[in-house]
RNA sequence: GGACCGGUAGUUCAACUGGCUAGAGCACCGCCCUGUCACGGCGGAAGUUGCGGGUUCGAGCCCCGUCCGGUCCGCCA
């Protein structure tokens, strides 16, 4: 036997027991005369006291490192009220050692486990002892609340009816969409399977086959690069899919789902309820972004129409102007603006950023000295602009300014910290439009899902500029994330025919990638949508953590390699030759 | 594929403008300590400053190259 109670379970009541206790030595303090034991699990700390009058365990106890297991058995003894522990849930109480087992032995670690401040080891190291890294009380805490989440999600669905089907790993490769990872077939040589990226096609056919409602925790698998709220290679999403519903039911089945996520598990505010619907325009009209943070204001305002009667140049040549005020305009240095704003304008492909500032009535600075006083004039009502403010500007595609202004939006409230950690925005972008025009080749194509129903379905498709069909295709999003992007399907051939025509793919060209979805469309597909949040933002989200790695037990570094296990790693010939593959040199390649 | 930032004892950091025998906390080793809880005290060991080259009387610091890591762009329907 190891133990009757755990670290972080004993309290007063259990005083004058004897337990038994086992687990790891988080720390020890040697008095001479008396020794005392932190020993830790995942479920707290207790402390251990030991008389070194008592040979029997003092000499054992001595050798004691960090992190050696141990077993003790002992009292459970009132502490003096001047030594109670505060910090710890165990700390009115100590255990008085009888006997002590060593149980396993450590070397000197590689870090500490116990967190003694703010610095952070250097991450390939903590990736490379991750098992040690999960000893932390922080990250251990963020696994176990990754736990309750998908606990969470998995009650809801199940008690609205959702039914929990698991969906190949092995698959085909899939021509749109990510880099597949493939995997050679022994029985077939020549030939591969791929991971799926996502469960997307068998949900459908789900759907088809008369499963009403499905979810499933799947795992993804993308040969992408990564970001930080990215991982490189595999994630889960909450992948679900329901029959007969439009797009306003489903949000009304979805939408308590993730309000119960925010204040139930994570104890967080939500910003708005029922959340807002905002179609994709406005919300890169408004905010620079079709994921924005709803967390504060600071909203662009497009001035194109006054923009082009000034002589400046760079707004004369420009398609579209945006503009954003944002007060207490002194505290933008050039430094700030040329180094920070800037750089976060440029990144979105903006040329420059253009600015000018309001300060004791008057304009100064920047692109001030371009305009006439009357044009000047008529900005500051246009714009209600009031004392001491700055003025950014962008000009450019519509895209391009309303993204790069919109960065600028996003660097200026992380500087001032002007978002809520403990408020989660959270909103449906709506109306996404279904193609969009390649800026090289002016070729048109689909701006996301090809799967998703055209706004107007076939007339739409017929009669409308491409360029202008919307799709009933939506995103959710919270404090600047995205979460998932879903869509109402199309589920009838002829539209998906049209569709696709329009994208420039023959009818011969869809019935070869997609003919197994058609063909099941043709025998009865009910109207379905669907949704598929990734866990591992969710769960960023709702613990505010901004790595995605630090929600991963076992995550994988940016070039997808995973440290610990030295993954992807070589195999040898036999196994090569077993499935009919030869490795070549990429160098000698060329 | 591209841009930027970083790399100094096991680890976290320091070392001003090029002057150094490269320091400090924690960890590690030894001794002392009966109420600690980031215990304390005394002592010790620990470094090819990522790697290679250059400039210089002298390089952790400057220059060139390279490797590794991170952030971002491309990419991710």
């Amino acid at each position: 036997m190891y133990r009757t109670h755990t670290c972080g379970q004993l309290r007063a009541k259990h005083v004058g027991k004897e337990v038994l206790l086992s687990g790891w030595v988080h720390k020890h303090r040697k008095m001479g005369g008396l020794i005392f034991l932190d020993l830790r699990d995942r479920f707290g700390i207790t402390q251990i006291v030991i008389d070194s009058k008592d040979k029997k365990i003092a000499d054992k106890a001595k050798k004691l490192k960090y992190e050696y297991v141990v077993k003790i058995s002992g009292d459970v003894l009132m502490r003096d009220k001047k030594d109670v522990n505060k910090n710890l849930s165990t700390g009115k109480i100590e255990v008085k050692a009888k006997d002590l087992e060593i149980l396993s032995e450590s070397k000197t670690l590689p870090f500490e486990i116990f967190e003694s401040g703010k610095n952070e080891e250097d991450e390939e190291l903590r990736l490379k002892y991750r098992y040690l890294e999960l000893r932390r009380k922080k990250l251990r805490d963020t696994i176990i609340f990754r736990s309750e989440v998908v606990r969470y999600i998995r009650q809801y669905m199940e008690s609205n009816s959702f039914i929990d089907i698991s969906t190949p790993i092995l698959t085909v490769s899939s021509p749109e969409g990510a880099r597949d990872y493939l995997v050679p077939s022994r029985l077939h040589p020549g030939k591969f399977y791929a991971l799926p990226q996502a469960p997307q096609q068998y949900k459908q056919l789900l759907m088809v086959a008369g499963f009403d409602r499905y979810y499933q925790i799947a795992p993804c698998m993308r040969d992408e690069d990564a970001r930080a709220d990215r991982s490189p290679g595999e994630f889960y999403q909450m992948d679900c899919e329901v029959s007969f519903m439009d797009q306003d039911d489903f949000f009304k089945l979805m939408e308590p789902l993730f309000v119960e996520l925010t204040e139930k598990v994570a104890g967080k505010k939500c910003m708005q309820k029922p959340f807002p619907r905002i179609p994709y325009k406005e919300a890169m009209d408004r905010f620079g972004s079709d994921r924005p943070d709803l967390r504060y204001d600071l909203e662009l305002t497009d001035i194109s129409k006054w923009a082009k009667k000034t002589k400046f140049n760079v707004f004369n040549k420009a398609n579209c102007i945006k503009a954003l005020v944002v007060d207490r305009g002194n505290d933008f240095t050039r430094k700030i603006i040329d180094n920070d704003l800037c750089d976060a304008a440029e990144r979105q492909g903006a040329k420059g950023l253009a600015w000018l500032k309001y300060i004791d009535n008057e304009f100064e600075g920047g692109v001030s000295k371009f305009f006439t006083k009357n044009e000047l004039d008529k900005l500051r009502k246009l714009l209600n602009i009031e004392d001491n403010s700055i003025i950014f500007f962008a000009a450019d595609t519509w895209e391009t300014a309303c993204l790069s202004l919109g960065a600028v939006r996003a660097a200026i409230a992380e500087k001032r910290e002007l978002p809520d950690q403990n408020v989660i925005a959270w909103s449906w972008i709506v109306d996404f439009p279904m193609y969009e025009k390649d800026e090289d080749s002016g070729k048109i194509d689909f701006s996301h899902n090809p799967f998703s129903m055209p706004q107007g379905g076939m007339k739409s498709l017929k009669t409308k500029n491409p360029l202008d069909i919307l799709g009933f295709q939506y995103d959710i999003v919270a404090n600047g994330l995205e979460l998932s992007s879903g869509a109402v399907r199309n589920k009838d051939p002829e539209i998906m025919y049209k569709a696709f025509a329009i994208a420039g793919y023959t009818k011969k060209q869809v019935d070869d990638k997609f003919g197994h979805m058609i063909n099941a469309f043709e025998f009865g597909a009910p109207p379905h949508c669907g949704l598929a949040p990734g866990i591992e933002r969710l769960v960023m989200l709702l613990s505010s953590e901004t790595n995605i790695r630090s929600v991963v037990a076992f995550p994988k570094n940016q070039k997808a390699e995973e440290p610990m296990m030295g993954s992807p790693a070589k195999v040898d010939s036999e196994q090569l030759k077993e499935l009919g593959l030869r490795v070549i040199n990429k160098k000698s390649k060329k």
